[in-house]
DNA sequence: GGCAAAGCGTAACAAATGTTACATCAGGCA
DNA sequence: TGCCTGATGTAACATTTGTTACGCTTTGCC
């Protein structure tokens, strides 16, 4: 299919060989804006491509607390950092943004297809790996930086916070914490604020 | 080598592919006990693999916080989820509790011999996912679990808490909050201390 | 037995963050 | 224009966690 064909994963891939994977138990399905699409303590038992639309993925305490992990936009992969694992379980929740389409794809086909095209192998091979990295800085962040590190790590990472609601619920901190926070830091000099939110220096 | 093929990565494959391998350039390094064998930024250019000794694996923040991240013992990968980044540099810290020994097999040639060995193929992809799934326990762990659900959740993996200042590195929190966390629920009747330690009930 | 060191509990205080509530401000819309 | 809604800043207070310091117990060792 086109669509499969967007996404990196699948970039360096023959039309044949992919037609041939698609043989195999297979399904394109449809998420409604608002929909979850996956729960935490789901198994994941086939390689999810999110093809079509927007979604966010969100980890929640026993408390109440949650934070904002990640935001999904087509063409990319759904948990490939959990196809393989012997308790295949995933411990967020997805939520679809906007209509969404994901195909599921064969767990063990995909195994076979991997083998045979080396590209493939490889882009995948780097997928895990940048999920991995991804996962180990958030966890780095979490774990060791204070909140007033974590927005400085947040600026670098993305320019300017325009919206502090919603940058508290990347940063695992409650609006009116970070709002405090923002406020002593400009007056310390550390990020400036202008009309379009604030940012560093 | 027969140290390799206790590695459960190469369980399932034959003597003289594993030979093939080590064809490739490879070479086994030695570190006394206390070198520091990886730091935080490190490019990882070759799958490590720790064949002897044991040692661990620490993160640290800007203000001179850290955590115990793991504790690494012979057979088994290090840093496996970062060999195939794009920007494959390691975010750990890992220094050698005893006496060491590590083997440095060529990026490439193990990718090859993945690629010919379904099995190691198979085990690399589970490796991974587990990886995946540790990093993300650990930080919903931390992002959305206050010490108190962090001391639940490590009594409920590993069994009791028989040093009070270990499982303060590992929790991310210094002793003395650890300690007086412990005697509040030791108080409330959420866990117990013994002689041997705090464990649930 | 006595001594030193390590691990632990604990108290008093400080710092960081959460909670709740309220006022303000800008933008959209009737 | 006037109203309504949403996002924001902020204040007062509560909770959690860090910091520092001290005394106690245990353990190993002489």
């Amino acid at each position: 299919m086109e669509e499969l064909k967007r996404v990196k994963l699948f970039a360096g891939c023959s039309d044949e060989s992919l037609e041939h994977l698609l043989e195999s138990p297979c399904r394109r399905q449809d998420y409604p804006a608002g929909r979850r699409m996956l729960n935490p303590g789901d198994p994941c038992r086939a390689l999810m491509v999110l093809v079509e639309g927007q979604a966010e993925a969100r980890m929640m305490g026993e408390e109440g607390r949650e934070v904002l992990v990640d935001h999904l936009k087509a063409p990319m992969l759904l948990a490939p950092a959990f196809l393989f694992a012997n308790n295949n379980v995933v411990p967020v929740e997805v939520t679809a943004l906007t209509n969404c389409a994901v195909w599921h794809i064969n767990r063990e086909a995909f195994f076979d297809f991997m083998q045979q095209e080396p590209t493939v192998l490889r882009a995948f091979l780097g997928i895990l790996s940048e999920r991995g990295h991804f996962l180990s800085r958030k966890m780095r962040t979490f774990a060791v930086n204070s909140l007033r590190n974590r927005v400085i790590e947040y600026l670098e990472a993305n320019g300017s916070i325009t919206s502090v609601a919603a940058a508290a619920e990347q940063l695992g901190a409650t609006r009116p914490s970070l709002s405090r926070v923002l406020s002593e830091m400009v007056s310390e000099g550390l990020i400036t604020k202008d009309g379009k939110g604030y940012k560093k220096c």
